[in-house]
DNA sequence: GAGCACTGC
């Protein structure tokens, strides 16, 4: 694999960039810091609390091939536990991963390591994320996402490049994570039985703030406070609401960091992006409803579902450690003791409330003979399972016989692509349509946050200049359009901010499509563009989402083919307004109603060209 | 006539 032996600078803390928030985060990840006095590395390791436990811990991993590793935020676990195996020569036979979920935390631990160790990133110490790989054939430590070592384990199940994997933040049970603890653990087993060098696995680990589920409710009661501080006692002192939930413009979020106006209390009302995505300094109290909007998932249906739920004990002690960061601070909980009582202890994991069809194809593209027997630390509902086998049965991805599923060439083919199947398949099937170009686009486009900036203030505005993109054939083709004319200005900031094109996410469009662009290349495949005629797009979308579409009913309602439950076209869509007879979609929403989102018209006949023995099954289903 | 929050390949 070629690598970069002098990575780029960039990235590497850029004024402003997470990295002045992650080092208040992570007390044990000391970050430099440009115009500060140079400070004693080797001092500052040696302060660490887990310095005191170094000997013993060294002692102990020689004696053992899997470890688990508990300490407290800030001990040094993350940081300290990789340099203490290298410098002790544990594993210096091969490289030592440390795997994380976030990005930024690989590359900013990789950086600080780099730093502890005095050597250039890239070299002894380096990083592997999407995007971007700074390691070279020198490199020892290497730190990397979960993602990224599960792609990896594609091409090498017994991961042999690896004498040691730690799989740090594990209890935040991520799909990718969870799955690698049983990639990892099976590696583990073959490579005993193969009499290689077993790895050696160790998971690590005076304002009020109040919790709510949602925008509409937070703003209903940030007018009712403010109505409410009009006519306070004067004892009292004044009151500063601030809302805080994503979908508000960045430069509203950061209101909630300016301390409020001297004798004035401040007041933040949140969505759970409080609870772990911003910390607010100076909050003495926290007020949670015990309540949170979240996804579930339905795999009967194969559906998701926004559905407003009760917190976990695990997210209740969350959001009452928001309080009192610097001091003491308290918590309030609207609800009783009994009903704290019986929250679940913890968040189900996300792998038991996700669809799994990317998994299972990703399990068996590394090798994994029994897919539905694989060790999952928790394991997902046999139902889903089974759905999950059966979209790629339908998608062509998998044979299943028996009880044995196995990968098809185009399975193979699928599970090269960092994409959900139907889009990884709609995509090799677009040569045949003559649109690999615009199918690209299409997809990078749909794999990113949306590109379509939309402040609720300037609604008039933004309908205005969106009018010139729309396209009659609906959201995918609107989108398309919107690319085109970005790529016709190269890009230009000032059009993005005109026609309210989110400039940062059009940026990643372009990033993912070059990716998905190399994968096709390097597949052979047909590259070729429709230009003017979008016919082939829709006919090509048809083909690989047959398992999204909806028809309208005599009625003027809509039902979904695959599962015929009613559904309707979300207000966002560009075809809210029209009633196509029939359409794909990408997803289905349950909130007030089932909605389908992201939209394309479509004509039955393709539908039925696309699979026909498919579409035979459910018109059977609808006549019985 | 509607948008919990993140993350990742």
């Amino acid at each position: 694999m070629p690598r970069d032996p002098d990575p780029p600078p960039a990235k590497r803390f850029k004024p402003g960039s997470p990295f002045s928030r992650l080092d208040k985060k992570k007390p044990g990840m000391l970050l430099p810091r440009a115009g500060h006095a140079p400070v004693n590395v080797d001092a500052q390791r040696k302060q660490l609390p887990i310095y005191q436990s170094r000997t013993q811990l060294i002692n102990q991993i020689r004696q053992l091939h899997s470890a688990v590793f508990i300490g407290e935020t800030g001990s040094g676990k993350t940081t300290q536990i990789p340099q203490y195996l290298y410098e002790a020569g544990i594993g210096r036979q091969g490289i030592i991963g440390i795997t994380q979920p976030r990005r930024v935390a690989a590359i900013s631990l990789a950086a600080r390591v780099a730093e502890e160790k005095k050597v250039q990133l890239g070299k002894l110490v380096g990083y592997t994320v999407r995007f971007e790989d700074v390691t070279s054939s020198e490199t020892k430590l290497k730190f990397m996402t979960d993602g990224m070592l599960l792609r990896e384990a594609i091409g090498d199940p017994l991961l042999l490049r690896y004498t040691v994997v730690i799989l740090d933040e594990a209890h935040e049970r991520t799909v990718h994570t969870d799955v690698l603890f049983g990639v990892v653990k099976a590696a583990q087993r073959k490579r005993i039985e193969q009499n290689k060098i077993p790895l050696k696995e160790a998971p690590a680990s005076h304002d009020i703030l109040v919790f709510m589920t949602g925008q509409e409710e937070i703003e209903a009661l940030a007018r009712t406070c403010r109505d409410i501080s009009k006519h306070l006692p004067e004892s009292c002192g004044p009151m500063t609401v601030v809302p805080l939930y994503a979908s508000l413009p960045p430069a509203q979020q950061l209101r909630v960091f300016q301390p409020a106006p001297k004798g004035s209390r401040k007041v933040v009302l949140s969505t759970n992006i409080a609870e772990t995505s911003i910390t607010i300094s100076g909050i003495k109290y926290v007020i949670d409803t015990g309540m949170v909007k979240a996804k579930r998932y339905n795999p009967d249906s194969g559906l998701e579902v926004l559905a407003v739920q009760r917190v976990s004990k695990a997210q209740a002690w969350q959001r009452s450690g928001r309080a009192g960061r610097e001091d003491a601070g308290s918590c309030y909980r609207l609800y009783t003791e009994e009903e704290f009582d019986n929250l679940a202890n913890m968040t189900v994991p996300e792998i038991q409330r996700c669809n799994l069809a990317s998994v299972i194809l990703q399990l068996l593209a590394l090798g994994v003979p029994d897919v539905l027997n694989f060790d999952f630390m928790s394991k997902p509902s046999p139902e889903s399972l089974r759905t999950a086998v059966e979209q790629l049965c339908i998608l062509g991805a998998v044979d299943r016989k028996d009880d044995h599923v196995s990968l098809t060439p185009l399975g193979k083919k699928m599970a090269c692509f960092p994409l959900e199947p139907r889009f990884s398949k709609t995509l090799l099937i677009s040569p045949d349509f003559s649109c690999a170009e615009e199918v690209l686009t299409i997809i990078s486009l749909l794999s990113v946050d949306s590109v379509l900036y939309n402040p609720p203030a300037r609604r008039d505005d933004v309908l205005a200049v969106r009018r010139k993109f729309i396209s009659s054939e609906g959201d995918h083709m609107t989108l398309l359009n919107i690319y085109r004319a970005f790529k016709k200005v190269s890009g230009n900031k000032d059009w993005c901010r005109e026609n309210f094109v989110n400039s940062r996410n059009m940026g990643l469009v372009l990033e993912v499509r070059a990716q998905l662009r190399d994968i096709c290349i390097k597949m052979n495949m047909k590259l070729e563009s429709s230009l003017s005629d979008l016919t082939n797009v829709r006919r090509c979308l048809a083909h690989g989402l047959f398992m999204n579409a909806a028809e309208l009913q005599p009625d003027g309602s809509y039902v979904a083919l695959d599962t015929h439950q009613p559904v309707a076209i979300h207000p966002s869509s560009v075809l809210f307004q029209a009633k196509p007879a029939c359409v794909v979609f990408n997803e289905l929403l349950h909130t007030s109603r089932c909605y389908m989102r992201d939209l394309c018209l479509v004509d039955a006949e393709w539908l039925q060209e696309a699979a026909p023995e498919y579409f035979r099954r459910k018109l059977r289903a609808t006549k019985s």
